[in-house]
DNA sequence: CGAGCTTTTGACGGTAGTCAACTGCGGTGG
DNA sequence: CCACCGCAGTTGACTACCGTCAAAAGCTCG
């Protein structure tokens, strides 16, 4: 895991999440602790391993900026992508919990990361409650979308998870301010597609210009655009949960 | 959800889950919380929809016996199970946060729950952060399994599918107190059993006839039995993750 | 310009889905 | 008592979706 580590240290007052629409912001008495609680930053370029499998990870971390990929692989060199973390979301928890981890964490992009460190964790249930309530949300917020992503492997045809997938990113970009207008700046290659999607690289591929054909989603390897998103939700039957404004940090 | 409420209510220091060799116990203080936390009780009978998707829900559950299916359901018919629960599980955490439930929960076997109130939750948090850190372990420790299961169902093949699920069940039933020797007593349909691994009830039937052969595990509609867990576990290219005693209610 | 990666295309085979019918079993009611 | 029903499991035949193998084309980068 390399990166330079606490390049520039913004307090947590001036944090980028705190006017990122889809985000609640805290109160001056959690920013106060977050302050403290926070032990630095991490900027990694794109391709970056943040985390690995089986490895033991000290650290937790907020996203500050960018797209990550969690991973698990097997010995056999399959691979599992099994989400991906936009800016808000905390990774590690399971490294907390759980001694080697079971995945991997890899930025899609250039990202920067806020640094928490495992053992403090207890301090902040104790000192900040709220807050961890607020750790405990986010982890069901990740498990529901988890069920959907086993939903949609488990009984969608290819080109539904595809739709899914898309409209899926679509709007993890959109609550974390990501997105321009109906457009997704986002880079992922059709092997990353494929292991999100328990598709193969080849099948992947066809389904994409299947997709591409039917207008409801273009998908190009710079962007994803959405035209009609209400269209596009029905095609992938995506049942759309509350966007409450999530809690973060 | 029917099902008769606190038909005996037991106190927490008599809960059967203090001496169930999976779960760490409870101290004494955090037991006395429990005590007034505690609402009830609820006893439901095998098929009984203990939530139900898209509805309300003003309670927790800690399983406190029996086994427990969490699906989701597309509009079209088609169904997914997400997870199973085992005693000591914790249900209904995403209701607190996400207001109409995304899944539905209903009973494998003859289940007793017990109930806590949704809206007294911060309360635990503020008073008992170890218990709301627990809660958050136990959170992380489902998305775990979650992410197994999609692996399982991204990038296994429907025989290895079929023998994790089956190592997966025996070993929660392990942990829970749930299993007798090499045998996980357990009724569970194919058709159930296909819509846990994506699978058609057809070829759900066809390939638990290949694993029987396999001498793997034998399955039946009553029990599962895994004679040689280590060679099973093996040939479903399971990654066991360790056993720390688990955390719960 | 060549190396290496990603995308694309073709051909082929196998895995898994669909449709349909039949069996076996337990419960219900005539 | 047994006919009848519904449900779970089983089997066969057919199809199609999807994976694998292989090769070529396009791209970026050193």
């Amino acid at each position: 895991m390399r990166g330079k580590p606490a390049a520039a240290r913004i307090p947590c007052r001036q944090c980028p999440l705190l006017n990122c629409k889809g985000l609640r912001p805290l109160t001056s008495e959690q920013l106060a602790f977050m302050e403290q609680f926070k032990q630095g930053e991490l900027s990694v370029s794109k391709g970056t391993q943040v985390m690995v499998q089986g490895s033991l990870s000290p650290h937790l971390f907020t996203v500050l900026e960018g797209v990550l990929l969690r991973f698990k692989t097997l010995e056999d060199g399959r691979r599992q992508v099994v989400n991906f973390a936009f800016p808000g979301d905390f990774l590690g928890l399971q490294g907390v919990m759980i001694d080697p981890l079971t995945h991997s964490v890899e930025a899609l992009t250039e990202v920067r990361l806020c640094i928490f460190s495992r053992e403090r964790v207890g301090e902040l249930f104790k000192e900040q409650p709220d807050l961890g309530f607020d750790i405990t949300w986010l982890s069901a917020k990740e498990e529901g979308a988890l069920e959907e992503h086993l939903t949609a492997l488990g009984r969608r045809t290819a080109l539904e998870r595809l739709t899914y997938l898309a409209v899926f990113l679509f709007m993890r970009g959109r609550e974390t301010g990501t997105t321009v207008g109906d457009r997704l700046k986002l880079k992922i290659t059709q092997s990353q597609i494929a292991d999100t999607l328990g598709l193969s690289l080849v099948h992947a591929n066809r389904t994409l210009q299947r997709l591409r054909r039917t207008n409801i989603a273009s998908w190009s390897a710079e962007e994803i655009r959405i035209p009609d998103l209400e269209a596009a939700i029905a095609s992938a039957k995506y049942e759309v949960i509350s966007r409450q404004p999530l809690p973060f940090i």
